[in-house]
RNA sequence: GGCCCCGUAGCUCAGGGGAUAGAGCGACCGCCUCCUAAGCGGUAGGUCACAGGUUCGAAUCCUGUCGGGGCCGCCA
């Protein structure tokens, strides 16, 4: 098997290499740089299937009008027996048009490939650590978690897809105070488990999930803590409780179809010298010093006072002011840990880190990125994605949950009312850094209005169409359909099709360099809908019907069917939702 | 006060150096003896917040202004 198919990087190897001829017969300037010079899908289909930018952007350093440089380079791209036409237009573009044969090769090519097309060897294999989800582990996941999970583990598929080593990875903040917190709360539930009054004071975790946690350490404990100090049992208790809480926040994301590869503890950084040799590090580049910080400017907190602390010169990589490590108290601040996790992070080898936050963590966004330059000497980029929040309706009216009252959406809520497939794509019908309105009624509903649907309808319409055919007897399992001879496809709203498919290797790599794996969701909308266009078609056209009188038709127009439907299902592996079969 | 994100059709949003700026909803007009009409086609609708700048070319990059949201030492 050759190498993958990607239409558009085969056609600007041949404009690249239509240049290096122009250069060799003296009508290029030699030396010249072509990484600017670009394929792409014209925005108005009228202009052709694809156009290059060679001539505009090759015109200043070569000295040349776009036009001349266009003018010689569109016969030698026409001599291709790829290219239908080549013509110049607008500006300096080169329209191209591509000739049936490199349409009927791409169906040819996706019916091969399969589950593989659109795989790219973009990222070379370079191991990239995606951090996401990170919830405390003091309760269950709630709804605001559940998009930056979804996110999280798309974006790992995508850059998998493109050929990255991934590594998806959880960081336990099990090291601070909240999980103190925890402790004595499951406390409280161990007491009442025992038969005792619990004491849910002010400041503990109310819910009725501690309750099941009460009764296994009783389970483990009997009686034994009962009515000793907080300093006899708060460890242990603390260990428990947090253990327990991580099982269940495994299975609230197992129910997401999420799987972590990796669970970092920050209670493990603590008391191995971790965070101090990860200090020692940045002391030794001197970005380490005693000092105190200016109070903010403007909204000085009322018990502000100047206070001497242990400081990160993170202005020296770029942030705005330095950041302490320890507080006044001499204890580690939240950031002490986390620098040491970096760290551990960069020496374990990866070349890329992506942390995905929530959008309240923008503040925090250049202190790291100050934290992993140092520490990599600049080697590893750190690209932190900020999840904005999702907002719940109901029937169009926004839902609220109250914390006061301690009802608040769990991640299991929005799965067994949604489903997980449905969650996981509406999650990813927006940008990561847009505010989401998530509404129950509205994501289940069986309309265009609704993509998940649109996109699963489809896939069931392709799946359909061989289901006939095979009730027809047809042959049309994959192997046939990739040998079959596609020559009955000849119209050009198949060849837009056929565009259409072209396009996914593209998109993958677009959307893995900006690590953005919306991008995928908004294509299979596309690609649903030229679909849904063709078969349309076929009301007025029987030519354009899939299944046709003769059967060797009928393989080739299937053929184009189950592309469509291969490509479907492979961009719905990147978003991890299953396609459906058949809708009811 | 500082920093980050956002501002695109009536509404919800794509596009993030290229051509006449797109989609869905809503409005209006059409399409089922035919593989699923749960769908499709068409019409109307825009100063890409505003003002400068860079560029052959800006919704896109830079600066500033306005508007919305988030964050800003001893919580994570």
């Amino acid at each position: 098997m050759g190498r993958a198919m990607n239409l558009f990087s085969d056609i600007r190897a041949l404009v690249v290499g239509a240049l290096d001829a122009m250069t060799a017969a003296g009508e290029l300037p030699a030396g010249l740089d072509f990484s600017a010079v670009a394929v792409e899908p014209p925005r108005d289909p009228a202009h052709g299937d694809m156009a290059t930018n060679a001539a505009m952007v090759l015109a200043k350093p070569a000295g040349l009008s776009p036009r001349v440089i266009a003018d010689k380079l569109a016969p030698r791209l026409a001599s291709d027996p790829r290219i239908a036409s080549a013509e110049v237009a607008g500006p300096g573009f080169l329209n191209l048009r591509l000739s049936p044969a490199v349409w009927r090769g791409l169906v040819h090519a996706v019916l091969t490939e399969g589950a593989a097309y659109g795989r790219s060897d973009l990222g070379q294999g370079t191991k990239v650590n995606v951090e996401f989800v990170s919830a405390n582990p003091t309760g269950p996941m709630h709804v605001g978690h559940v998009r930056g999970a979804v996110f999280g583990d798309a974006l790992a598929r995508l850059l998998d897809f493109a050929g990255h080593q991934v590594t998806r990875e959880y960081y336990i903040n099990d090291g601070g105070a909240q999980v103190d917190v925890l402790a004595r709360s499951a406390y409280e539930r161990y007491r009442e488990a025992n038969g005792l009054e619990p004491d849910i004071r002010a400041g503990l975790y109310p819910g009725d999930y501690l309750i099941p946690v009460g009764e296994a350490l009783k389970a483990k404990y009997g009686t034994s803590l009962l009515d000793k100090p907080e300093s006899d049992w708060l460890v242990d208790v603390r260990n428990f409780a947090t253990g327990m809480m991580m099982q269940v926040i495994r299975e609230d994301l197992a129910a997401l179809g999420v799987t972590m590869d990796v669970y970092s503890s920050e209670k493990a950084l603590y008391g191995t010298g971790k965070i101090e040799a990860a200090i020692d590090t940045l002391r030794g580049m001197g970005l380490i010093y005693e000092g105190v910080l200016e109070p903010p400017k403007g909204k000085t907190p009322d018990d502000w006072e100047p206070r001497e602390q242990t400081l990160f010169r993170s202005t020296a990589h770029g942030d705005d002011v330095d950041r302490p490590v320890k507080k006044s108290d001499g204890s580690w601040t939240y950031f002490a840990p986390d620098i040491a996790y970096h760290y551990d992070k960069i020496q374990r080898g990866f070349d890329l880190l992506i942390d995905v936050l929530g959008a309240d963590h923008g503040g925090y966004v250049k202190r790291m990125k100050a934290v992993v330059a140092a520490l990599s000497n600049g080697r590893v980029p750190l690209d932190v994605k900020l999840i904005q929040l999702v907002k719940l309706f109901k029937n169009g009216e926004p839902f609220k949950m109250s914390k006061r009252a301690g009802t608040f959406v769990t991640l299991r809520d929005v799965v067994e009312q949604a489903g997980a497939d449905v969650t996981r794509f509406v999650m990813l019908t927006r940008k990561n850094d847009m505010a989401l309105d998530f509404d129950f009624d509205k994501v289940l509903e069986q309309s265009k209005d609704n993509p998940v649907f649109y996109v699963q309808y489809a896939n069931a319409r392709v799946n359909s169409v061989l289901r006939k055919a095979r009730e027809a007897g047809i042959a049309c399992d994959d192997a046939t359909l990739a040998g079959v001879d596609l020559s009955p496809l000849s119209h050009t709203a198949e060849f837009a099709l056929a565009g259409k498919l072209a396009e996914w290797p593209r998109l993958v790599e677009i959307a893995a360099r900006n690590n953005e794996p919306h991008r995928v969701a908004f294509y299979l909308y596309e690609l649903a809908s030229e679909f849904h266009g063709l078969w349309n078609r076929g009301n007025d056209d029987p030519d354009l019907r899939f299944i046709q009188e003769d059967s060797a038709k009928s393989q080739a127009k299937i053929g184009l069917a189950r592309a469509v439907g291969v490509v479907i299902s492979n961009g719905l592996g990147i978003l991890g939702v299953t396609p459906v079969e058949e809708m009811r």
